[in-house]
RNA sequence: CGCGGGUUGGAGCAGUCUGGUAGCUCGUCGGGCUCAUAACCCGAAGGUCGUUGGUUCAAAUCCAGCACCCGCAA
């Protein structure tokens, strides 16, 4: 029975932690996650995912607001006794003393093939910048960003009209099996885990509002990138009379038309299709403010052109 | 009580300020044109205007309450 302590917050690591907790070699002792949060329309507090389903399964939760300076905490996790410390998108920076509790190893999962996007975003990165392969690797953690020697990693192809949500749910979906590996190995020996090359390090910069912001100038297939990358997290948007209009489903075509940048073309049963920099961006599935998610050729039926 | 938008035939919207017998773009159904069509032409069906109450001769429209949906911010 290998015991260890999940450090996770959002779903992306719920099949994960789920896994772990139903196998019958592993057994989690407690779960790390961060505080309760106000979140939607009427600031409510919030739990996180991960401590939702610790919560329905009776497993112990620690959620310090910053776990390099809560010593009461450090000393229960220290009190376990665990083998390994598993952090899957925590959220918060280990601090060495952290690091040095468990058995054996502090594991971390992240969703790219390091060293490429160390960091916050890797996944939307991925896409944004129109790359046709990523994956999901495991490695020792250690108090850089990212940095620690590599594991064990899982490729995936990204589908040219995949979106960072479908993405994210074929990550959760292929980690717990690289968890456990990571963790049978290091148990047994028979893993030892790599260097980073230090080239084609590149960092997955946190995603900023502005950056998902639509600019027409550019090509459509590069704001296709954008729209799948950013797909309901926060969303691309544009502003069509002084409405955001986000845009959730799109398809670049090659052709250009007379009309300038950032124009509606034309109106059809297919979509509404805009003039970008280079090409043709339909938009197949769109989101006004205010309203729900429509099609986009009803959104269009509307605007009474 | 964080700020704000919305609810009108099957879909998306206009009409609400300045109350007076419901409109637009589609879809659907029928017919026509065509070698043919998702294209075009003609016609038809389909709405207690979210809900409850109030004001009025008269409410989609004005007032009050309730429900549901959504954007921002965090």
């Amino acid at each position: 029975m290998i015991n260890i302590v999940f450090f996770g917050t959002p779903d992306i690591g719920l099949k994960s932690l789920e896994y772990f907790h139903r196998s019958v070699s592993f057994n989690v002792l407690a779960v790390v996650t961060q505080p309760d949060k106000p979140s939607g329309r009427g600031q409510k507090l919030t739990p996180s995912p991960i401590k939702r389903f610790a919560l329905e399964n009776n497993i112990p939760i620690f959620q310090p607001k910053s776990i390099r300076k809560e010593p009461d905490i450090i000393k229960a996790l220290k009190d376990l006794n665990p083998d390994f410390f598993v952090t899957f998108a925590f959220g918060q920076i280990l601090s060495q003393e952290v690091l040095d509790i468990p058995k054996y190893e502090t594991i971390n999962l992240h969703v790219s093939l390091l060293p490429k996007y160390r960091g916050a975003n890797p996944i939307q990165r991925a896409i944004i910048n129109g790359d046709t392969q990523t994956g999901i690797c495991t490695m020792i953690t250690e108090l850089g960003l990212d940095c620690g020697d590599i594991c064990m990693t899982h490729p995936i192809e990204i589908a040219p009209d995949m979106n960072c949500v479908e993405l994210f749910d074929i990550c959760a979906e292929n980690s717990p099996q690289l968890l456990e590996k990571t963790l049978l190995g290091l148990v047994s020996g028979s893993l030892s885990p790599v260097k980073q090359c230090e080239e084609g390090v590149c960092f997955a910069d946190k995603l900023q509002k502005e950056e998902c912001k639509i600019d027409w100038s550019k090509s459509a297939q590069e704001i296709h990138n954008l729209v799948r990358g950013v797909y309901k997290c926060p969303g691309a948007f544009f502003d069509y009379q002084g409405k955001i209009i986000k845009v959730l489903k799109t398809e670049p075509l090659a052709e250009n038309s007379s009309k300038s940048v950032g124009e509606i073309i034309s109106v059809s049963k297919s979509g509404v299709d805009f003039q970008t920099g280079e090409g043709t961006l339909r938009l197949l599935v769109v989101k006004p403010e205010g309203k729900g998610e429509m099609q986009a050729r009803d959104w269009g039926n509307g605007l009474r052109l």
